[in-house]
DNA sequence: CATTGACCTGTCCTG
DNA sequence: GTGTCCAGGTCAATC
């Protein structure tokens, strides 16, 4: 029998204006994410926006504008969550009033919540050009790598996926990720046609109580059972409040919050990068894997050639060549070489 | 200190 | 069907 309860109230659904500054495939599966899937024949997204929203998107034909749709919009705890957007986005993103009949509120705030998911504030036109003028080989390959843009990441989700992500593939990492919030997250949606049920990414502290490495261990998850379960562990015991502790990583200099993410079991130099990028606006950061290093070799730094292995000297040399290159803002022009660079990007 | 292996596991690729 | 290599690194033990 088919439930018709969920139909009564309104879908929220509306566009949002990108200026041609966003692409969704290349933003949405270039490594940085790993839970967004394409569905409806290649023509939907759908993925966990702020741990909470089950979003759609869809890219429009004319290239300015997505479709947005949020699936579990109709929860009554809905604005009982903690979410608000960070950042206030720019007039030019309002939402259109296309579909009549819904409430302008709701419409609004989800709005924001994607455009701040997406960091749509981030004005991308600008950026290429500065970069472009500044590097050659960057301008030679932004012309065809539009809208690659830098997510807004939670940060719980961000530093246990890249824990995952040491000494492994996408593929597996993707699969350990859906695990974890399958096991230790909560029913976000059910009944997705053609992804079952979303859950929402653990919360720390459930991924700090003690059955959960050896419980890890024997869904597969290797010597990261024990990275995960520690760090999370970690985090509840010094810091209490996890929430409080990825704020003031926020608000700390880059350095130090760097500095104080490796701590962490399980997490060095690349990891902590990521997770200063992605999660904390440290948009200078520069996380160096084996991918951009070899960008760097051919690219920019050919005397690194000679060197078999990435070592913290020439970690930080690379980084600090992006820096001095691109700007404040280098991780991001670095994420858009090294989206060209995938396999999956290239002409 | 900079360098070098071991480390869990699934998968791809040979023989 | 077995064996091997490798994959978006980190850690700990040695130069």
């Amino acid at each position: 029998m088919r439930q018709t309860v969920k139909a009564l109230k309104p879908m929220i659904e509306g566009f949002i204006e990108t200026n041609g500054e966003l692409s969704l495939k290349r933003t949405l599966k270039s490594g940085q994410a790993f839970r967004w899937r394409l569905t409806n024949d290649g023509t939907d997204w759908v993925g966990v926006v702020r741990n909470t929203h089950v979003v759609q998107l869809t890219q429009q034909p004319d290239g300015k504008h997505i479709h947005y749709r949020v699936l579990n919009g109709h929860e009554d705890n809905d604005h009982n969550q903690e979410i608000k957007p960070t950042v206030k986005g720019r007039k030019r993103l309002k939402t259109s009033d296309e579909s009549d009949g819904e409430n302008p509120k709701d419409q609004y705030f989800y709005s924001q919540l994607i455009s701040d998911y997406l960091r749509l504030d981030v004005n991308l036109t600008d950026l290429y050009d500065k970069w472009s003028k500044s590097d050659d080989k960057f301008a030679a390959i932004a012309v065809n790598m539009s809208g690659v843009r830098v997510l807004r990441q939670n940060f719980a989700e961000t530093l246990f996926s890249f824990i995952c992500s040491s000494n492994n593939n996408i593929n597996r990492i993707e699969k350990m990720i859906e695990t974890l919030c399958q096991k230790y997250g909560k029913v976000l949606y059910e009944s997705h046609p053609e992804l079952g049920t979303i859950h929402s990414f653990p919360e720390i502290t459930r991924l700090a109580e003690e059955s959960v490495e050896p419980e890890l261990k024997k869904l597969g998850f290797g010597y990261r059972s024990a990275f995960i379960h520690r760090s999370a562990k970690t985090i509840c015991d010094e810091y209490k409040c996890p929430e409080k502790w990825s704020q003031e990583l926020a608000q700390m200099p880059y350095s130090e919050a760097r500095q104080a993410l490796q701590r962490l079991p399980g997490v060095g130099p690349k990891v902590a990068d990521c997770i200063a990028l992605m999660a904390l606006n440290h948009l200078e950061s520069v996380p160096v894997d084996v991918h951009v290093f070899k960008i760097a070799q051919h690219m920019y730094l050919p005397h690194l050639k000679k060197n078999k292995s990435l070592t913290h000297k020439s970690y930080q040399e690379i980084g600090d060549f992006f820096r001095s290159k691109f700007g404040p803002n280098a991780g991001w022009a670095q994420a858009v070489l090294f989206c060209a660079d995938l396999k999956q990007f290239k002409q």
